[in-house]
DNA sequence: AGCATCTTGTCAAGTGTTCAACAAAAACCT
DNA sequence: AGGTTTTTGTTGAACACTTGACAAGATGCT
């Protein structure tokens, strides 16, 4: 077993930094969903996807993959979405197995309404604080962060499968 | 009402980069945290900050702002880290409605032993990925993102209130 | 074809978090 | 001093998520 490899202070820093950073902007987007359509940050992915997907529509194992989210509890939200009368589901018609999530027009009208607010919430916490070479190089250190974990970051810069 | 700033292209690219990034990795430090110890990551960051107090003890609220984590969650966490026997709770001498956690013994064998897994994936997945420069730019990045939420990026870096 | 294996989506139970309500003590007024 | 307001920490209920088990259907093998 060998010695591990401790932080160094200005790593420590650095490590901080990002996670009170990367925590206050998630709780940031959150509470401003919830308080303006009474979902999750992660709820209102769903719908994004779905809107921008043909007919509105998406197999639940890919909409899990998209999203980033498991496929329980992809199942879970789609059922708390269903209840709100924003999403449907829908059987597949070629593969007995597999059911489509599907936006509803309420959804999409929950979507659009919400999304201004969105948005201005992401500038202000994500873009406004950054100059663009900050930006540029952000995007570079999420994209070799990805890689290293195995993940292909044009597939997700570009959101598709 | 203005028309909202929406994103760019290459703005959405990052911000899909961006969350995807950074929900891999707090997936990837709470799943090795959990493996290796049993408790989530934040349940961690509870020890660690309770090891680097005086007396191995610090008082509820002071504990919650370090920790980004709410009253309510704190104690919450508090009571669990209490039924490991990994904390305790103590009556505050100066003040009647207060309470201290302490870490024990068992806490801090807990902590050294989870240690050295927690800095290598901290390493593997936010450090080496990334060149100096890159490092750099995500600190003064992070600091410009919490100055703008109103937060001190020096107090943050040097853990101190 | 027949049989094993993998994939798809759901569900129940357990875990962690938020929210609102609350009691007790401190701090702040005049 | 007396009364309001704030701070401190906990609690219970509702909510969100994880895990593991599961059934139904697809896929692969021979």
């Amino acid at each position: 077993m060998t010695e591990p490899r401790w932080l160094q202070d200005n790593e420590k820093s650095t490590w901080r930094l990002y996670l009170s950073a990367t925590r206050l902007v998630e709780e940031a987007l959150d509470r401003q969903m919830r308080e303006d359509a009474g979902i999750p940050h992660s709820y209102y992915e769903i719908l994004v996807h779905l809107s921008g997907a043909e007919d509105r529509s998406m197999r639940m194992t890919e909409l899990a993959n998209r999203t980033l989210s498991s496929k329980s509890r992809l199942s879970h939200a789609v059922a708390k979405l269903e209840a709100l009368g924003w999403a449907q589901r829908a059987a597949c018609a070629t593969d007995k197995r597999g059911q489509v999530a599907v936006l509803t027009d309420d959804g999409m009208a929950a979507l659009v309404e919400a999304a201004p607010g969105h948005v201005e919430e992401v500038r202000q916490r994500l873009f406004d604080p950054l100059t663009a070479e900050e930006q540029d190089v952000r995007a570079r250190a999420c994209r070799n962060i990805l890689s290293a974990m195995g993940e292909d970051p044009d597939r997700i810069a570009a959101d598709i499968d």
